[in-house]
RNA sequence: GCCCAGGUGGCGGAAUUGGUAGACGCGCACGACUCAAACUCGUGUUCCCCUGGAGUGCGGGUUCGAUUCCCGCCCUGGGCACCA
């Protein structure tokens, strides 16, 4: 049998398609096993190496679980809504839809090419009317929800709706924004338009004027994961915060749910720290400190502020993008009261001046017209910087004096108000009671300011708090009456029962994660089902979705700078209202798409309870960690809201997570000499003033030498090149980076697959290493999985109809042993590793059964598939090997009946001794004592002790 | 600055609960086959001052025994970054 791999790719993955291998039944009485793979956006780049590395061992796992009888879903689809689609369409007018669907053809051909087992009849693609229907409709459920945090679940409305009904927002306890409060009887006298801007409060899904990240040059807001480094993730354009009337998705109401799910779940240590970070839960108090009255400007206007709540401006949603505050009835005080935040409510003695953002909505009422001029001239210098300037010069400390001063809630004293660019109006209160003594960043304005510096925390070892703010909290409280003497953790807690009992505070707990800006002013996404009669927001109903996308003449902006939606010529609903022309962000339809592989031609619902109940969880969910606060935060926050209003049955979309490594290119570099058209070999350039340019990998062979002819021809500006020297290889300069188009450093797996065969694809990117680990691809080392499945196919010439021997079934069974240690790792290199082991050693046997043959085809199967089918149809099995089942592991072919005991003398190994497997600690003493290099390593020493590990190890000490 | 992961031959990497460090593969060297080359097969390949010694980033420690556990440091990759 002759090994012939692009032949046997074709025919398995014809016979395949003809048997529908890969479907996934429902139902089914066999036991589910759900394995998933990111999805990819179609790019035009299409697939490189990097891309399979997770898909191949996802699909290694699906086979394994196929042949163990499990009814496997696996299936795949195209995040397909994205901005690359919609920057190309302003450039040439194609409608997104179009490139989109020659992306996806072109996907889905190269996963095809590397026998990657999908189950087609399960595709998703999210820009699909049929999908994103669904999408608009999990919106709906949304925008009709808010968090009951007595109940700690997401309801109805509808509930909230008979709490206002019955008693107004009395004894409410929900995730909000702002400070919304009414009666009943307030509630009862509404209008529609004043009840729903009461319910924008609570809504997970609504709308409010907040601080946001807008990107210029993309024309669009981002969320605070696509801001990387205050550039946009995608382009790397300058985001600049501004405020918006925004489309935000309530996550911050699952913050602590969202912290307490990670601890169940099988995902990596980073991945979960990560997700910790960015909820980021912190304990402490807040404070609130009297403005000093006769201090305080324009005080006439101040009393009405707090109360709002009715009305559809509002003025209350000013502090809308800050996390909900664990009190609802209480009001803020308006001019009167300063509340800060405060992880350290111990060193409020040590607080000798305040800080409040300059985005704060009340540092206008709190400046003296003496400081009025300095102050607004700080805060709009503060407010023309990008946040990446803001990041630029952390080291840099600056702020004003507001001319006010607020009260001591324990002394007395009066502490001035100062603002500075260091506090940030969207965490805590925007305000903070700055305690220089204990705090590096009020200490830096401290010094800078020349403002009083106090401590009031005591250590073990001399600290100067003059020089360094002491951080620490393991100390002691002094200088802060009450608390003198307490430890700091004891100190805490003792400040806060006494802010209580004097009403001036309370115990709370403050996450650092937002809320999730949810509409962009953008063309390609899905549109927001949302209409507006007299201005108040209604979701559309049900059964007039999907809302599909318009026509429009351009992608652009209108000249009025509405989104591109608003260019629709008739862009209203059913009923003639006119309708949201945001669509929503690339994370909407990522959100749930798992739920919709379960069940994905059903036109009743996203997925039928009974379909989601069956399979349940993703069992395995593989991709990059890029995703980390993004996607997979998203997603299992709209599972833990599906679920709570009853839609599915589990919190946690992905029980177990893997995360693959990068796959990194190695790029190859020329050295030119500047201002020339002369190519130095690599080895020379040292000799000239050069410059290093990136040269296509495809032009360089493995001796790391380019062609002469291919380079001066490979693209125009390279034509009539001249070389040093000018006889002899030329040599490049190799470096390691991320593979990508603009490197010239990318290694496509379809032409690989048709040089190589996919299966040796398949196999030496899982050879690589360990999955979770980013390496260099190197197709050098190719030939090793090459001749491993030539080696493979050779076996065929040793079968024999008899019987199997036992050398060749205990090489067989310690495989099998392997591999299925190994797939619950998916440590899958050391399984190739294995196999080649059995490989070699079956070589060495002049005869081999049929059957060991047949199983080995079996074992072979999830790593390479179409060796394995085309040595299942030489064997004469039965339809495709694919199906087969998995051959059980017979231990007694793992016991072995000798021992090859190491001798150690001191922990040196010097010699080995052959035991019986039965031989007793003190019989493999004995035969060491007696063994003929014994007395020479022991030197005429007597042994002090002799350690005998049964079945392991011998160790002699003397 | 804080948090997480990692550091093993020329290279990718392997090593159950602490128990023969370097499996498997690449590369390299030598040999067989061949007129020759390719393919294939075989042998060798951590290093050194080689009857021995050293050795898993560095320095200590625990242990009969440490890549594995503990303490301190260095480096690489990733995440967060005025979060009060």
């Amino acid at each position: 049998m002759e090994y012939r791999p692009t032949e046997w790719d074709a025919r398995a993955q014809q016979l395949w398609r003809d048997l529908n291998v890969y479907r996934a039944d429902f139902p089914s009485d066999r036991n589910p096993f759900y394995v998933l793979d990111m999805f990819p956006y179609p790019s035009g780049a299409g697939l490189h190496v990097g891309h399979p590395l997770g898909y191949i061992a996802s699909d290694i796992v699906s086979r394994f679980k196929r042949h163990q009888g499990f009814n496997v879903l696996h299936p795949m689809g195209f995040d397909a809504f994205g901005l690359p689609a919609e920057q190309y369409a302003i450039q040439t007018g194609q409608h997104p839809a179009v490139t989109t669907e020659v992306n996806i053809e072109r996907y889905r051909e190269q996963l095809n090419r590397l026998g990657l087992g999908f189950d087609w009849n399960r595709e998703v693609q999210t820009c699909d009317p049929d999908y994103y229907r669904w999408t608009q409709w999990v919106f709906i459920q949304l925008f009709g929800a808010w968090y009951n945090k007595q109940s700690e679940r997401a309801e109805p409305i509808e509930t909230l709706v008979a709490h206002l009904n019955a008693r107004g927002t009395e004894g409410l306890n929900a995730a909000c924004h702002g400070e919304p409060q009414c009666t009943a009887a307030e509630w009862a006298a509404m209008d529609a338009a004043q009840r729903e801007a009461l319910l924008q409060h609570f809504r997970l899904a609504y709308r409010s004027e907040s601080l946001v990240n807008w990107c210029p040059a993309l024309g669009t807001v981002l969320a605070n994961d696509e801001v990387v480094n205050g550039l946009s993730e995608r382009g790397g354009h300058p985001v600049v915060q501004k405020p918006m009337l925004q489309w935000s998705m309530r996550i911050s109401a699952f913050a602590q749910r969202l912290l307490d799910g990670l601890d169940d779940l099988n995902w990596s240590d980073s991945i979960k720290e990560t997700q910790r970070h960015w909820i980021g839960r912190s304990q402490g108090a807040r404070i609130r400190f009297t403005v000093l009255a006769g201090e305080v400007g324009e005080v006439g206007k101040v009393g009405e502020v707090g109360k709002a709540g009715q009305g559809a401006n509002d003025p209350m949603s000013s502090g809308a993008n800050e996390p909900t505050s664990q009190r609802t009835n209480e009001p803020m005080g308006g001019a009167n009261v300063l509340e800060v935040f405060s992880t350290r409510p111990d060193t409020i003695f040590g607080a000798t001046f305040m800080v409040v953002a300059p985005e704060h909505p009340m540092l206008g009422e709190w400046t003296t017209e003496a400081q009025r001029a300095e102050v607004e001239a700080y805060c709009e210098r503060a407010a023309r910087r990008s946040e990446r300037d803001r990041q630029a010069d952390t080291k840099t400390v600056s702020g004003v004096f507001t001319g006010t001063y607020v009260e001591h809630p324990f002394t007395g004293a009066p502490i001035p108000v100062w603002t500075s660019d260091y506090v940030l109006m969207g965490y805590g209160t925007g305000a903070v009671m700055a305690v220089p003594g204990h705090d590096s960043r009020d200490h830096a304005l401290a010094k800078a300011m020349g403002l009083p510096i106090v401590q009031v925390v005591a250590s073990n070892e001399p600290v100067d708090v003059q020089a360094e703010a002491y951080e620490a909290k393991s100390g002691r409280a002094m200088a802060s009456e009450f608390l003198d003497g307490l430890a700091t953790v004891e100190a805490i807690d003792r400040a806060i029962s006494e802010l209580e009992s004097r009403g001036l505070g309370e115990r709370t707990v403050q996450y650092r994660l937002r809320d999730a800006v949810f509409g962009r002013q953008r063309y390609w996404g899905e549109p927001i089902p949302i209409a507006y009669r007299d201005g108040v927001p209604e979701a559309l109903p049900v059964d007039e979705l999907p809302l599909k996308l318009p026509a429009v003449d351009k992608y652009l902006p209108t000249e009025d700078g509405e989104p591109p939606l608003a260019r629709a010529e008739r862009w209203v609903s059913a009923e003639g209202l006119p309708l949201e022309t945001t669509t929503m962000p690339g994370w909407a339809g990522s959100s749930w798409y798992f739920l919709r592989y379960m069940d994905p031609k059903n036109t009743n619902a996203p997925v039928d309870r009974s379909a989601a109940d069956y399979w349940g969880q993703v069992d395995l969910y593989v991709g990059g960690s890029e995703h980390a606060t993004g996607h997979l935060l998203y997603s299992r926050f709209w599972t833990h809201a599906l679920h709570d209003l009853g839609h599915i049955g589990f919190r946690e979309p992905f029980k177990r997570l893997v995360n693959q490594g990068m796959i990194q290119g190695i790029s190859a570099f020329v050295h030119r000499i500047e201002g020339t058209q002369t190519v130095v070999s690599a080895e020379l350039a040292g000799q000239y003033s050069t410059q290093k340019l990136h040269v296509d990998v495809s032009l360089v062979n493995e001796r790391n030498e380019v062609d002469r002819d291919s380079l001066s021809t490979w693209m125009p500006s390279w034509a009539g090149t001249e070389f040093i020297p000018s006889e002899g290889p030329i040599k490049v300069e190799r470096e390691v980076e991320k593979m990508s188009k603009s490197k010239y450093n990318v290694v496509n797996p379809d032409a690989l697959a048709d040089q190589y065969g996919a299966d040796a694809v398949r196999l030496f990117e899982m050879f690589l290493g360990p999955i979770e680990q980013s390496k260099p691809w190197d197709t050098q080392g190719m030939s090793g999985v090459v001749g491993f499945l030539k080696k493979s196919v050779r076996l065929m010439e040793k079968r024999h109809d008899g019987a199997a021997s036992a050398d060749e079934l205990r090489i067989l069974h310690q495989l099998i042993d392997k591999l299925q240690r190994d797939v619950e790792t998916l440590s899958f290199n050391t399984s190739v590793s294995a196999m080649m082991i059995a490989v070699n050693a079956w070589s060495g046997i002049p005869q081999l059964a049929q059957s060991t043959l047949r199983d080995f085809a079996v074992l072979l199967e999830p790593f390479a598939p179409h060796t394995a089918e085309a040595l299942w149809a030489e064997l004469g099995g039965e339809g495709s090997v694919v199906l087969a089942p998995y051959p059980a592991l017979n231990p007694e072919y793992l016991v072995k009946d000798s021992i090859n005991y190491p001798v150690q003398f001191n922990g040196k190994t010097r010699f080995q001794l052959e035991m019986p497997a039965s031989a007793s600690a003190a019989e493999v003493e004995s035969a060491v004592m007696a063994h003929e290099k014994t007395a020479h390593f022991l030197e005429g020493r007597s042994p002090k002790k002799v350690i005998v590990v049964p079945g392991r190890i011998v160790n002699v000490v003397g």
